[in-house]
DNA sequence: AGCACGCCGACT
DNA sequence: GTCGGCGTGCTC
């Protein structure tokens, strides 16, 4: 009997010992020990005991044999990273720069095993006479608990357990002797935590339209010849882009394959969900960063089990243990969601693709705004592109009045509101429809500033500027620091200081005060901070509970509101102002889409744009919703400026708590990196403070690579990385993220 | 990361 | 003479 030998990825995060090491698997635990199996194992001299993950088997070690220890035993209560999750991680280690335990950690969103929710019965075991005459044998003896359960029994041969020990005041111990002496039995299923409680299927199948069939036909049929690809749907707002992903699930699942629907959290509403509940019944599960683990373990242990076949969530729902998954698909596949925070920062697009050609998966992106990189790889013909022009939906297209803020101020109109935006509102108003007001806070929403000398009130903590909140209190957005409201001006003891009113609550108050008669919904950061606040302010506004609905960003993110027909964008420039090469297309992709909720019901829509800059390109292709015009121009500035996805960029981020000593460290990697970057003819910005230079008391320097070549920015990360490894300092941190989707 | 081995200073 | 500083190198 040969001897079987596991290679080990080990439980510590660090470069020195991220490789794998390798244990003798003992005889008792053979079988036992598989890939992905996460083990208990002694490791170096102390012999101390870690976990560590299995990723591989041999016969034949690398190792000196007798220098191998054995592996302890299997980790109790762990998670098998089955399927293609190793591979995944050593896709995700290898493309994003992370340890290979940090990667596994990634693609294993649920590693313990959860305690299966039960469900207990008690069934009467035999026949009614028997159980008449052990009621009566129990009133003899007085035991009246028994009587109550046996003669409950009777009228019902079910009971739950729940209803047993709660109604009927049973306790367990009676149960039990119940269940020895044989008459009853407790029967335990298991209960999966459902995150969504399944209504019955009212089957609404629409046919396609021929836009629809031609994409969903030729996905199938290279699918069936043995190609499965990857795909663009750019389908404007409405143009059932939906219907088409529905249709191509169920292509995959008649072949006995599973689907993976990643979607941005943010539109992860029941809204959307339920359709596929519809359509496909209990065979859908979902997932998002809501659920407990004990809800996640479920849902992917029925994955893992076939109970379900189609798997709908965020970025992590790529890590669902499928056996044999068919289609990927990416909806709204330009979101910024799909690019992780924390490290690895990896990109799902990056991953599911990979995902899909380890599995010969077709991968479908789709999007009524697509990411620059998508749309450059389909006009090179490395992915298909399918475009979508008509609305289904009913409805057409809204008008867009672009409204010029200098001109409404020359006018002498100091309102929130330009004439033409007030103008239409009151019209609505009149006719009873409904209004959204689109505010973009990024950034500088809100500030306190003084009227005399322009001192702005600053957060000592980060390089921002604190906000102002209701009861008089300032607060910062990034590490939460509050205090009062200054009665006058810390610089110049001016009593003329006030918040620029600009946040959604102060945009709220002025509604109100302008139409005292209209009920207002306001959805932001503050309003959502419970589980259930996201769904119940939507479904209040589909419902009609109110007119106008004013928030940020998670208003325009893809829901119908049929009785929506002005879309009010009040400063359409905020995301234009930092210097973020993707500012241009955040600003159009948020511009398309909030001009996409206007008009979705039977009445004409209209969209207001006041912006400071009505000549900016993406402001006024937005406006046209001319979505080619803005991509020839924005991606021609990428490649002036070597940006993603004409070149390749890599940001190097130094974080640290003395700012001297951090710009002479960057300025150190700088001079480090130089001979490679030379060498690589890389492009080089910085080093010099990140946008946001102080975050919750440390300072941030950064350093951006740019080449078309990948490899070169990799190339320069090892050099960095092996600098630091021969010469550590503890003061500084260091972050790599290639292809950032912000500036930092 | 954590631990042992190892080669130079001030200490019972 | 030895106890202990933390630099260097290894961990299957």
């Amino acid at each position: 009997m040969s001897e079987i030998f596991a290679k080990v990825i080990i439980e510590i995060s660090h470069e020195k010992v991220d490789r794998p090491f390798e244990y003798r698997v003992p005889e008792e635990l053979k079988g036992d020990v598989i890939p992905g199996r996460e083990v208990m194992i002694p490791f170096g001299a102390g012999n101390k005991v870690i976990s560590g993950y299995v990723i591989g088997l041999t016969e034949t070690p690398e190792f000196d044999k007798s220098k191998i220890k054995s592996i302890i035993s299997v980790k109790e209560k762990s998670v098998t990273a089955d399927g293609h999750l190793i591979a995944l991680a050593a896709f995700i280690r290898e493309k994003y720069g992370s340890t290979m335990i940090d990667a596994i950690k990634t693609v294993m969103p649920v590693r313990k095993v959860k305690k299966a929710v039960e469900k207990k019965t008690i069934i009467a075991k035999v026949t009614e006479a028997e159980l008449t005459e052990a009621a009566e044998g129990a009133e003899h003896r007085k035991q009246r608990a028994k009587v109550r359960l046996l003669r409950e029994l009777l009228s019902n041969s079910e009971i739950p357990y729940s209803l047993v020990t709660g109604k009927l005041n049973v306790s367990s111990q009676t149960v039990q002797s119940l269940e020895k002496s044989g008459l009853i039995e407790i029967e335990v299923t298991r209960q999966y935590r459902n995150p969504v409680t399944f209504r019955q299927a009212e089957e609404q199948r629409v046919s396609l339209s021929d836009e629809q069939s031609f994409i969903t036909e030729s996905v199938d049929r290279d699918f069936k010849n043995g190609n499965p690809g990857t795909y663009l749907i750019h389908g404007i707002t409405g143009s059932g882009k939906t219907e088409v992903y529905m249709k191509l699930i169920e292509d995959r699942l008649k072949e006995g394959r599973q689907a993976i629907l990643l979607i941005p959290e943010i539109s992860l509403t029941y809204q959307n969900v339920i359709r596929f509940y519809r359509r496909f019944g209990d065979k859908v599960s979902v997932m998002h960063s809501k659920l407990s683990d004990g809800e996640k373990y479920d849902q992917f242990e029925r994955a893992r089990k076939g109970e379900i076949s189609i798997m709908i969530g965020p970025s992590s729902a790529l890590f669902t243990p499928f056996a044999n998954p068919g289609i990927i698909i990416l909806a709204e596949e330009h979101e910024n969601a799909y690019k992780s925070e924390n490290m690895p920062k990896y990109h799902a697009r990056e991953v599911a693709a990979y995902l899909a050609k380890l599995t010969g998966s077709a991968l479908v992106l789709g999007s009524a705004t697509p990411s620059l990189e998508s749309y450059t790889k389909a006009l090179n013909g490395e992915i298909k592109l399918f475009t979508m022009t008509k609305r289904l939906t009913g409805g057409t297209l809204p008008d867009v009045d672009v409204v010029d803020l200098r001109e409404e101020l020359a006018k002498g109109n100091r309102s929130i509101f330009s004439e033409r935006l007030k103008e239409l509102m009151d019209d609505r108003l009149d006719k009873g429809e409904q209004i959204m007001l689109f505010l973009n806070r990024r950034g500088v929403a809100g500030f306190v500033s003084c009227r005399s000398c322009g001192h702005v009130i600053k957060c000592p903590h980060c390089d921002v500027s604190l906000s102002e909140h209701y009861g008089r209190k300032l607060m910062c957005h990034y590490c939460g620091y509050e205090t009062v409201m200054p009665a006058e001006c810390p610089e110049c003891k001016s009593k003329k200081i006030a918040g620029f009113k600009a946040g959604t609550e102060q945009i709220e108050e002025l509604v109100k005060k302008t139409y005292p008669q209209a009920i207002v919904l306001r959805m932001d950061a503050d309003t959502t901070k419970h589980k259930d606040d996201y769904e119940s302010i939507l479904s209040r506004f589909a419902n009609r509970e109110a007119d106008i609905l004013i928030g940020t960003q998670m208003i325009v993110k893809g829901h119908d509101f049929k009785g929506v027909t002005l879309v009010g964008i009040l400063a359409a420039d905020m995301s234009l102002s930092n210097n973020d090469f993707r500012a241009g297309e955040r600003t159009f992709q948020l511009l398309t889409q909030a001009a996409g909720r206007a008009g979705r019901g039977e009445n004409p829509g209209n969209v207001v744009i006041q912006t400071y800059q009505p000549d900016h390109y993406a402001i006024e292709f937005a406006s046209r919703q001319d979505y080619e015009g803005f991509y020839k121009e924005e991606y021609a500035y990428r490649e002036l400026s070597s940006y993603p996805p004409a070149a390749n960029l890599l940001a190097v981020q130094f974080i640290g708590e003395d700012r001297g000593a951090l710009e002479r460290f960057a300025g150190h990697i700088d001079t480090v990196c130089a001979p490679t970057v030379a060498d690589t003819k890389t492009r080089r910005v910085g080093p010099g403070p990140a946008m946001l230079s102080k975050k919750k008391d440390l300072y941030r320097q950064v350093i951006y690579f740019k080449n078309e070549d990948y490899e070169c920015l990799v190339r320069i990360k090892d050099v960095i990385e092996k600098e630091t490894e021969e010469n550590p300092d503890k003061r500084f941190n260091i972050m790599f993220d290639f292809n950032p989707m912000n500036s930092f």
